[in-house]
Parts: C-alpha cells; structure tokens; sequence
DNA sequence: CCGGATGTGGGTTTATTAACCCACGAATAC
DNA sequence: GTATTCGTGGGTTAATAAACCCACATCCGG
C-alpha cells in the first residue's frame, strides 16, 4: 500500500474506533481498563497515528463488545482510486 | 489478551485467509504479485505465525478483491470464553 | 476549594512486523 | 525431459508496534 493510502485507512480506521468508544460513551481510561491497553495509547489509535496488529485490534473489540469486523466498518472507497 | 487466545486468534484469522485465497483459486505466488507482500510471507500468515497489522490486512483483502472485514469474517466465540 | 476523572502530549525499551531474499523438492505444463 | 510454477522452510535487517510510564491543564461534583 502506498504510503499516503496507508495513512488514510489508519485515519479512517481511528474515526471508526473514536465512533464507536463514544456511542457506547467510554473514555479513553474506561475503555483501556476494558481492553487491557494503555490509555494514552488509545488516543494514538483514534489519531491513526499507529498500525495496529489485529491482536490489538481483538483487544479493542472485546473492550467495547463488538465483532473485530465492526472496527473495520468503514467506507473503503478510498482503497481502490 | 492472553498468549493463546492471542495464538489461536492468528490461526482463525489464518484459516479465513486461506478460505478466501483458496475459493479466489490463487497461489501464494499470485496473491503476492497482486497485493504486494512477498509470496513466502503469506504462508506465514496463513498459519498464523504472525500477527499482522491493519495496513497488510488491507492489503491483502485489495490483492483479495474483497472488503477488509471480510478477512476477520471468522467465528469470534473463542474469544469470549 | 478540592479530589477525581479526563484529554492531551511526550517519553522509553523490547519484541516483532515489514520487507526483503534464497534454496529445495514436488507437481504441472510444454 | 526440461522449464515453470508451486508449497515449504529458513534466513536477514530496518522500522515500528507493544507495553509501559509520566506530567499537566481542564472540567466537574461535592
């Protein structure tokens, strides 16, 4: 994937996670003690600022008590321009 | 997570690659070619030997030809136990 | 006013992923 | 029978994710 491609799916992939965390109104430390993650780390997800593996992803879904694939739910126009 | 549910959540995620790489009848070889990982690193994948991030995720579900979530389209309950 | 939770930004070290490459034997095709 | 493609197993090195920690300003409830 090219470097800016990437870039925008991990940014797409952060909104996704920060839409779900506040629809099921959790804050950053909420969420972390949920799904065993640091909570500053959190907000560099939501932030796209890193590529997460899916084991974290699993982490993340189990915290807020979602299937894995509801954090990639997102519109993947994008992937194919 | 857990160091085996972690495992056994790599080897899901592998079987369903394979699935999808299987019915789309393609090599490792020429999966490699159309999402741009090198043709030895999938089999590693597949079995679950790594812990892939979100980015070689896209990028396999592009070589794929199928939507991100399709690939963690597996049966989640071991993660519940 | 004060204690607690929160968002934010900035660190560190260690493990491991990404991105490569090579060689072999077996199966397939020409 | 040889050229191609395949699965397999085994490497390397550089980048970065994981797993931590800390400080501070703000906001809110008691």
């Amino acid at each position: 994937m090219q470097r800016k491609k990437k870039k925008e799916a991990l940014i797409q992939f952060g909104k996704r996670l920060s839409q779900i965390r506040k629809a099921k109104k959790l804050s950053f430390r909420q969420l972390a003690v949920l799904c065993d993650v640091d909570y500053s780390d959190i907000k560099k997800f939501e932030k796209g600022e890193v590529n997460i593996t899916i084991a974290t992803l699993m982490d993340l879904a189990i915290g807020l008590g979602v299937h894995p694939k509801e954090l990639l739910g997102f519109n993947d126009d994008f992937l194919k321009e």
